[in-house]
DNA sequence: CTGAAAGCGCTAACAT
DNA sequence: ATGTTAGCGCTTTCAG
């Protein structure tokens, strides 16, 4: 049915291999065919409507350029600026001629057929993902790379900066003057290394100035109480996304506390702090696209760098750069700072 | 590197076709393999890790298993509650062991190379695409489904049932005594023919109770300014989504305008409904996973269907059922009614 | 029930 | 510069 590159050689009457390099215009080695041939072979390609099986391709070269997204949560892969994530990588890999596959992983274990079937080149994963996966991966020696996820220092992995986050964002409400500050996390959010990670910034900077930290890990109706009772309630406060901001600066609307006179408000992500919010929110931003994008050149490296080495193994490689070299990147953030925070009334 | 059905083959002292066929459990025409041989065969795989090459398999049964998920805007994809479209996707895809693949629709249109080149079987899309994508994928006769999308009525497609939804919902605050009721999209909704299929069915409830239905496609701050001042203004408001209510919600708090007392409110999609809302939001929920199992499979079932269809002309083929029957599907909606609806005061 | 063999379409090493 | 050829690993007739 498809057109073939036999059926462009027979006739143009020349050798399949010649249509092959003509249309792959593969000139390694200096070569260039003879241009009335070539022109020739083009203009028969086009008329069948041919276009490269890459299938037969991937069988060939043993490389489907394809990339497993792997996840067990299904909830977070669309969750807060995952998307974002997602994007990135997803248009990154289609700029390097890759693509991105869904895969989710169940207890079931068919993942495994699809992942070390040959139809990935190499895997990406979000959130943490179970021991067992860890495990068949590495010993599969499959390409890997950890997006928001630090919890293996082994894999290349690329998390955002979250304790200079939280730091920056402690330091803004101190030198506004504030003295009783808290970080909130909302009791949904799934145990992450961002947590403790923006945990550590955020008491870093209250023991550089001498201050204790409150720390809360709850619902958001716990967390409301807290805010509106008592005299040592904190004045400022960070969230650990803008989705509790959202909860929290809603509530203080219904409660009477005013936002940023009676309580300053940080948020994390700049995901809902223009939208959903009077006054807009200062917020803790960083670039979530560019984690997908790094992620897509660090997985694509990562296969290509394999690629040599397996050859090298044949004996068929050159030289021996060092092998998929592991690689941990951080995410700079940067403080937004809008209409939640102020000085202490 | 990876064991093959040869090494197998080698090691059982039989012949590749036998190690591909008991490791298959291939029973076709009431084969049985004896049993002794196949436990051997089954031992030794075993012990080799052997998995079967995914790649060649593709190449062999000219058949990749795999569907991509074509999009042109990267934010519809992953917005309000299509990501519960794309978990029941998938999911239902690994059910029938297939996976999916995500295909952004770039203008540069590399988009062609990878659905046209044979690495899937067949696409879902994901609101609405340029015409041209659709001729190339008729034209490719690729099977095909439409998800949230009924702008071709040749292609199979899935919906919500809009207009009933919007109905119900009008139904409801017709029913509590409103009689000044309106439709409310944020401006920032694209076209899209659910916001048409609402107005339609709000509009017929409406002229059942011969009032007048207002229609607004606006900023939210327009649509505040229009329901805060004025006897006229509207007492009963049916939103686009639940961030139009979400939004409306709280600039009524911040304009002291009670809900449900002074505007009674209804939703859509059953997203924000109770995570974010004081007093809990009534809305018109719908199964968004089930469109994205039952897409699956429509598109599997489709696949297959060409197949089959295809065998039939080379001669291979039993008999002729119908084939690939174009097929349109309406999800159905429900009204849950919480606290956001009452009586006109 | 089993084995031999053709074929899927492309790549790449080798020969000319 | 071009042609020849040998894989890539599995599925699927077709003989036996």
């Amino acid at each position: 049915m498809a057109a073939t590159i036999y059926d462009i050689a027979k006739q143009a009457g020349v050798s399949s291999s010649t249509v092959a390099r003509v249309l792959r215009g593969d000139t390694k080695g200096g070569r260039r065919d003879s241009a009335e041939r070539a022109a020739r072979i083009r203009e028969i390609a086009n008329r069948l409507g041919y276009r490269p099986n890459l299938r037969a391709r991937a069988f060939s070269e043993q490389r489907t350029k394809g990339v497993g997204l792997l996840y067990t949560d299904d909830a977070w892969v669309f969750e807060g600026v995952n998307d974002k994530v997602l994007q990135g990588l997803v248009r990154e890999l289609r700029k390097f001629d890759h693509h991105l596959l869904l895969v989710p992983i169940d207890d079931g274990g068919d993942w495994e057929e699809l992942v070390l079937g040959g139809h990935i080149d190499g895997s990406v994963t979000f959130q943490f993902l179970p021991a067992c996966v860890r495990t068949t991966i590495r010993e599969a020696q499959m390409p890997c790379v950890l997006l928001g996820d630090n919890s293996d220092p082994e894999l290349a992995h690329i998390v955002v900066d979250d304790a200079a986050g939280a730091y920056s964002a402690a330091r803004h409400l101190i030198a506004l003057g504030h003295r009783r500050i808290g970080l909130y996390v909302h009791d949904t959010v799934k145990p992450h290394c961002s947590i403790r990670d923006r945990r550590d910034g955020f008491e870093a900077a209250m023991r550089e100035h001498a201050l204790t930290p409150c720390f809360w890990h709850c619902s958001d109706g716990e967390m409301v109480s807290t805010l509106v009772r008592g005299d040592d309630r904190p004045t400022g406060l960070i969230c650990y996304s803008d989705l509790e901001s959202t909860l929290i600066m809603h509530a203080m609307w219904q409660h009477g506390v005013k936002i940023p006179a009676d309580l300053s408000l940080i948020g994390f992500n700049d995901k809902f702090a223009t939208k959903h919010m009077t006054p807009h929110l200062t917020t803790v931003a960083f670039d979530a696209n560019r984690i997908g994008s790094l992620g897509a050149q660090m997985i694509i490296e990562s296969i290509d760098g394999q690629e040599r080495h397996d050859q090298q193994r044949h004996g068929v490689g050159q030289q021996g750069p060092a092998s998929a070299e592991k690689r941990a990147v951080k995410v700079s953030t940067q403080l937004i700072i809008r209409g939640s925070t102020a000085p202490p009334s």
